[in-house]
DNA sequence: CGGGGAGATGAATCCTATT
DNA sequence: GAATAGGATTCATCTCCCC
């Protein structure tokens, strides 16, 4: 076995600087980044600080402020970099941030050639109020999904998450609460062990929506280990990048005290990824007639209007040929239809969607 | 009078380049810069068909083609920096903007050492639908609300926009739908006039939040002029700078309708709702029944024929049930009126029009 | 101007495998 | 690489028409 085969990173987490170890991960091995970096800012002493209400405080004469946002880009762009060369060419990236950190993390990622799918919005239904009345609650967090490039063949489960949402479109804007009680992780002296836990209802919908069963994804700013939690119990191998010991600590205890099998939370989750996002094969329609299922020589639309269907399945009209579908551009005055659900056959007296036969044949 | 004095751009809708035009305005004398700059689409060449097999008509216009996003930028940077000189001290600017431009404008925004107060997420409820099914849909577009420094002394009414929301401090996620239906300009040919504008509760909320009355707003992007049209509304003064000649006149127009009617001797938030809701909800005739407010058991038309008004609301007439509109045409041979202006009750002696109740409850 | 239904439409980086 | 065929895909809101 290489040294450096992935197989060797799966479901581990890595205890050291982020940028040090991303340098030992395979090219092209990923299949989703999820990357919540750190609100970064010189101070001299070169404390990380997170996002965290006005920790920040004490940073922010205007000259410290532009060079702390010189080295804030410095680091993304060695990260980012790391992170495009380890995924897979239609692999995902999501990352987030608040206002502090994400404008930087958009330009540079647009800089950088990836190419934004979606920005979204997690608006918090229970945030910090803003107690002085200064200014709006800041009841959002902002993600970025992106992807190598234009022409990325990137993973959505469209119809899981369609199903997710009350079998409508999700849209880009998500609604639920800050991570607490029970699953919010305590330190041995029962206070919270991390700052910014993310939710797993955050890492469910990242999860879900763009990778498949089995897929690889890792994490480079791991904290308590939320992402690798969610992978294992959605079947994801996870990868933990986390300079923190006591997180690495805790987050391997987490993760491993979740059973895969029969897990409350996502019940079945993967079957139902399964049943929704399958992709039917329909037999075309020269199957259909070969195989006798189509019998009539003609069929008609809605208007009754006639057409002859040919032994190859195409259509004729006026000694021309056409596909099902580029008929109806010429019976819909340049509306290009989906034929099957546009003709019909005629059966005795019954008009009969082909659409059906179709789907009856499948 | 100094011929750059404020006073001459009060109210006014200037003709030409943003950033020529920006250049006249004098230094510090701005309270308020509303800014919907290009967003920089980069949409394909194809054409996006509807499911219905109509085709999509989304912005395609000259205004939003730039070369890259460094000439994009630079675009950026020089109006940011006039906006800058022109605002006071103390002053506002809100951008907005989508994925594809808005890591631009906070990234140099920050850059240039303005400071962010908030970002903002309009989440709007009724999206164009992701037709393909191809990524989230895009329901939201971004706020950031800045000004000059961290010492600025902005104007943030905290109570008013409390007020607006149910007496809970506001986040900074705000859903209301896009800007349609009578809102929406058209031109003489019955088209909408512009592919992007903006609904009048978002600038409500941007002034209303950050401004004074009497203040001076302008917005270097007018186009149909929403900034125009509720600064005017709101007792604010508005600047408007638009390059393009026919937005300018039906801009114009639409802001001489509007008349202002703010009184001072009335709460401010009456009047806003006032002004905004103008939708009135009318009690329905079930309501008035069950309140009370309608008693008798029987209505008389101006003939003063009787029926029998059920404690559904019905109408019975030889034992058969008819809405209050329904059974006027059993009474006017078949003449379709609007019951609320036909049917009357008795009290005392006096006959009160149903329509006049309803107006008094609603 | 009630209520039901048909039709229109909104800042969109909106498909993919095969020939 | 371009052209073609196959096949998957929509939600809230507003206006207008009709009864």
């Amino acid at each position: 076995m290489k040294i450096n085969n992935i197989d060797n990173f799966k479901n581990k987490i890595i205890l050291g600087d982020c940028l040090d170890k991303l340098k030992k991960i395979p090219s092209k091995s990923i299949d989703l980044i999820f990357a919540d970096p750190p609100y970064f800012m010189q101070t001299g002493s070169g404390i990380l600080y997170r996002i965290d209400g006005n920790k920040y405080n004490g940073v922010n004469d205007d000259w410290d402020k532009f060079n702390s946002y010189k080295e804030y880009d410095n680091f993304t762009k060695k990260w980012l970099n790391q992170c495009r060369r380890i995924l897979k060419d239609n692999g995902s990236i999501w990352v987030m941030g608040t206002f502090h950190n994400i404008y930087r993390l958009g330009f540079i990622i647009q800089n950088l050639k990836f190419w934004v799918i979606n920005d979204l919005t997690w608006e918090k239904t229970n945030p910090t109020p803003n107690f002085r009345g200064t200014k709006f609650v800041n009841s959002n967090e902002n993600l970025i999904w992106f992807v190598k490039s234009k022409n990325s063949k990137f993973t959505f489960n469209y119809k899981t998450m369609k199903n997710l949402n009350e079998n409508k479109q999700m849209g880009s804007v998500w609604r639920f609460s800050v991570c607490s009680g029970k699953e919010r992780l305590k330190d041995n002296k029962g206070n919270k062990l991390h700052n910014t836990q993310k939710p797993e209802e955050l890492l469910k919908r990242i999860i879900l929506s763009s990778t498949k069963k089995n897929d690889i994804i890792l994490d480079p700013f791991f904290g308590t280990g939320t992402t690798g939690a969610v992978a294992k119990k959605l079947h994801r191998n996870f990868i933990g990048i986390e300079n923190n010991e006591k997180y690495v600590k805790y987050a391997q205890e987490r993760i491993d005290k979740i059973e895969i099998i029969l897990n409350d939370d996502y019940p079945l989750i993967d079957q139902v990824n399964a049943i929704f996002d399958k992709k039917v094969k329909y037999p075309k329609i020269i199957d259909l007639i070969k195989e006798n299922k189509i019998k009539t020589k003609y069929l008609y639309n809605s208007r009754k209007e006639k057409v002859f269907l040919n032994l190859e399945g195409r259509i004729e009209v006026n000694k021309n040929e056409y596909s099902i579908h580029k008929a109806t551009e010429l019976f819909e005055n340049g509306r290009y239809l989906n034929g099957w659900k546009y003709w019909y056959i005629k059966e005795k007296e019954n008009y009969i969607l082909i659409d059906d036969i179709r789907k009856e044949n499948k």
